[in-house]
DNA sequence: TAGATTGTTAATCGATTAACAATC
DNA sequence: TAGATTGTTAATCGATTAACAATC
């Protein structure tokens, strides 16, 4: 299916996945169409935005009759692109690439970690989920032997933006970052932050204006 | 020094942790003052945003030489509550709620770790940073016992629902969430979601898009 | 005082919601 | 055909940027 992104808003982007994962929960549960106004009152969002966010890629929906709850998980994926291969590594193997390792796991198969790296020789030349462990000396030879897509790092603070030139300078465009480290990135290199920071004072606001 | 929220927008609430951050670097730098132009450069931000962002809690600076680094970052602890004390519980103690702890505990003290729970025996009945890992059947009595702020939310998405209902049923008003189930709250609730997901499918639509 | 830079108002831009004709 | 619901245009709302008077 054609699918020409009209440079869609990030903020449309980022709701795509929560679309995608209700729509999944539907067709567990039996049901194969739905309406605009239906997915809105189980999303708490409202109709006429699900309707605008998804005519920025297409018409995907039939008057009278709503949605076909397959075709639209189809049409979700193939803007996301969820359903390519990502050859990952994880830079970082303790208890944040170990549960990321884990995360990608639960994936559908559409990512895959080939490699972890540490500095820490407590850590490596050891296998974690069928993953080796290498030292971060061997990342940059890694790198030139193997073909990645995402470079995932789940490094301290303290190495977060050196890793990262690291990675970019071997040849990574893209980098799901999990570290606090504030990554600046050239226009070719396509940076996710997880900002955990971020989340957390936001919870501690939130807690103290819940409490007035 | 009086803060009064005109009840901010969450793009600007969620903006104030980088402010912080980046306003901690520059007092290590041993900066002492800023004017929101020279912010507005390191951070990749317009000085007209920082200076909006600011006023809506209160006007700090000082026309013609700009803001007092140290006291700057005082507002915004202010403002977000990080200095509180905040209680927490981590449900979950795999990789990922190890991680969280490991992460808490590199907090500067306001907010700890005083518990964590999990179903698997295997898991249960050990110390992980000096911190007690019990079984969930205790989890309603260990509610009961003490004051937690905060329960986080490290468990697989099959028993998210679940186990946010355990919580706020025993009293938690606060959630952080790493799991990736779709929890609704009550009002009087405040839920923090750390959206895995979300994140990863906006990446790989980010890599598709970075290709065109 | 002159220069710098804020706080704040006004203008613009973008995202969400409402409305409704098109159409299944 | 009548009813339902989309796709799309218009209206509203909110957030960002620009401009500038106030003032340190």
């Amino acid at each position: 299916m054609q699918t020409l992104s009209k440079n869609a808003p990030m903020p449309v982007v980022r709701r795509l996945p929560k679309y995608h994962r209700n729509l999944k929960e539907l067709l567990e549960e039996g049901i194969t169409k739905i309406s605009s106004k239906d997915l809105s009152e189980r999303m708490g969002l409202t109709a006429s935005q699900i309707r605008q966010d998804l005519n920025y890629f297409g018409g995907f929906g039939q008057q009278g009759y709503g949605y076909n709850i397959e075709d639209l998980i189809k049409v979700i994926e193939d803007i996301l692109s969820i359903n390519n291969k990502y050859n990952c590594i994880i830079i970082g193997a303790g208890n944040l690439g170990k549960a990321i390792s884990n995360y990608i796991l639960n994936l559908d198969g559409n990512a895959k970690v080939l490699a972890m790296f540490d500095v820490d020789a407590g850590k490596t030349n050891k296998i974690f989920n069928d993953i080796n462990i290498y030292n971060m000396s061997e990342l940059k030879d890694y790198l030139k032997k193997n073909e990645i897509d995402i470079a995932i790092l789940a490094v301290p603070k303290s190495s977060g933006v050196e890793v990262a030139k690291d990675v970019i300078n071997n040849g990574i465009k893209s980098i799901w970052n999990f570290s606090t480290a504030d990554i600046a990135v050239g226009n070719d290199i396509v940076i996710e932050n997880m900002a955990i920071n971020e989340s957390f004072y936001t919870l501690t606001y939130l807690i103290s204006e819940n409490k007035k």
